[in-house]
This record gives C-alpha cells, sequence and structure tokens, in this order.
DNA sequence: TGACATACTTAGAAGTTCCATGTATATTAT
DNA sequence: ATAATATACATGGAACTTCTAAGTATGTCA
C-alpha cells in the first residue's frame, strides 16, 4: 500500500470528513467545531477550510446542498459520500501506521 | 499553547531529529532508515530530505560536520543542538496531541 | 442604526515537497 | 578492464497547500 502522498498535508481533509461522516455539517460549523476541539493547539482560519471542502467535493468525497436555516439564513451543508466514507476508513488506517512510524522513531530510549 | 504553524508538515523534520537524537547520521543513512521503516507507508526522496536538512541547520537545531569513511568517501554527518533536542521534545508534544485529535474525531462512534 | 456574529468565497503570498537532474566516487558484476 | 550499480550530496522549477487578507451578504442584538 503506498501511502497517499499527501496524507500529512491531508490531515485537514481526514478530520474535516471526520466531522461530516459523524453528521452533515456547513463550513463555519467545521471551523467553529475544530477550532473547539483543537483548544490551543492550533485554529483553522475559514480560508484554510472552504478551499478544502471544494476540493473535497470535486474528488467526490463530500457532495454538497443549499439549505435555508430556521433563521432565514443560507448555509450549504456538505454530506458524506460512500466514496467519502471509504477514503476516511483508509486514511484512517494509514494516519494510525503514520502515527506509530513517528512513535517509534521519536520515542525515547529507556534502557 | 500554539502550536507551531507548520507542525503537520514539520513531520518530516519530526522524524529527522528523532533519527539524529538517538544517533548522528548523514542525510543518505537517513533517507534510508526511515524508508526501511516506513515499510510501504512512504517513501522519501533525496530532493526531499536535503533541504529540510539545510532548513534544521540554519535554524539551528542541528549542524553538521564532514567526516571521511573508512571507504574514502565523504558524508555529511547531521548532530542534534540542544536547542535541537527541545525542539524535538516539544514537537513530539504537539504531535501528540494533534494525534490524540484527530484519533477523537475520526474514530466510529460505538453504541 | 450600529456593532457583531454568521456564512461563504476568492486572490495572492508564502512555504513545502516532489520530480528530475546533475555531480562525484566507490563497489560489484561481467 | 569496464560497465553497471550503489553511495552521497545538491539544487532548480513545478506543483500543491495553507495562510492572510479582503470582500460580500444577512441576521441578531444593544
Amino acid at each position: 500500500m503506498k501511502i497517499n502522498k499527501e496524507l500529512v498535508g491531508a490531515s485537514t481533509a481526514l478530520l474535516i470528513l471526520g466531522v461530516i461522516a459523524k453528521s452533515p455539517s456547513y463550513g463555519y460549523q467545521i471551523v467553529k467545531r475544530i477550532n473547539t476541539e483543537a483548544q490551543d493547539l492550533f485554529e483553522w482560519q475559514e480560508g484554510t477550510v472552504y478551499p478544502v471542502l471544494h476540493k473535497l467535493e470535486k474528488d467526490g468525497l463530500i457532495r454538497s446542498q443549499w439549505q435555508t436555516a430556521d433563521t432565514g439564513r443560507r448555509r450549504k451543508y456538505y454530506y458524506i459520500t460512500s466514496r467519502g466514507q471509504e477514503a476516511l476508513a483508509d486514511y484512517s488506517v494509514q494516519w494510525t501506521e503514520f502515527n506509530n512510524l513517528v512513535v517509534r522513531i521519536t520515542e525515547v530510549q529507556y534502557a
């Protein structure tokens, strides 16, 4: 299995897929959700996320649908596709293996 | 703690620092070492690693020294600096936290 | 009505990594 | 002997991502 070349950079995509897989969401919500979970670890900007959403949609891993909230505000909801679910499962495995490698290489050796 | 903006992209640096921290190495050796450990997960190209080594040295996280092997071949050995050790410890923590986030977000929910 | 939060979008800059290629030398195979 | 391969370092330019910044629009609340 040759890992996806962009795997690591694709952690953004991985997180987005993870969020949408649990529940369809729209961009702004995803940004808030991840930033809350990330605490002080990092902070996504909207300008980072929207292009990734567009790319994921172009690649057929998610699809979108405009909806109007009760408030009257328009939101573009994203849904994961079956290809997206496959990709998510795939990326998760790759991520885990990659993490194992990082841990193995960087961990301190104890006699 | 604001995570290093390049953390994820910095996984390359993290792995390199991890290798050198255990034992001073030269570029070609690092590439072979990581590629062996990475199995089929990915494969670093030399052209990917040398620029990172140069950047790490410029940032003072590693230092280099030319040595001539018994074979007569010249190698540029890299040593981790104290600042490099601090960075390695720091990045490791950040990586762990980041991984925890990824796992939390992407893991399947069981009732 | 003014300030703020919500919500999406894109342009341009900056930064990384990849691919390809180049140079040089030692080792191994023919 | 010499050809092929492995070792070893290096860099230019392409390709790709992400970031910053800005823009547009609308709903909510003081």
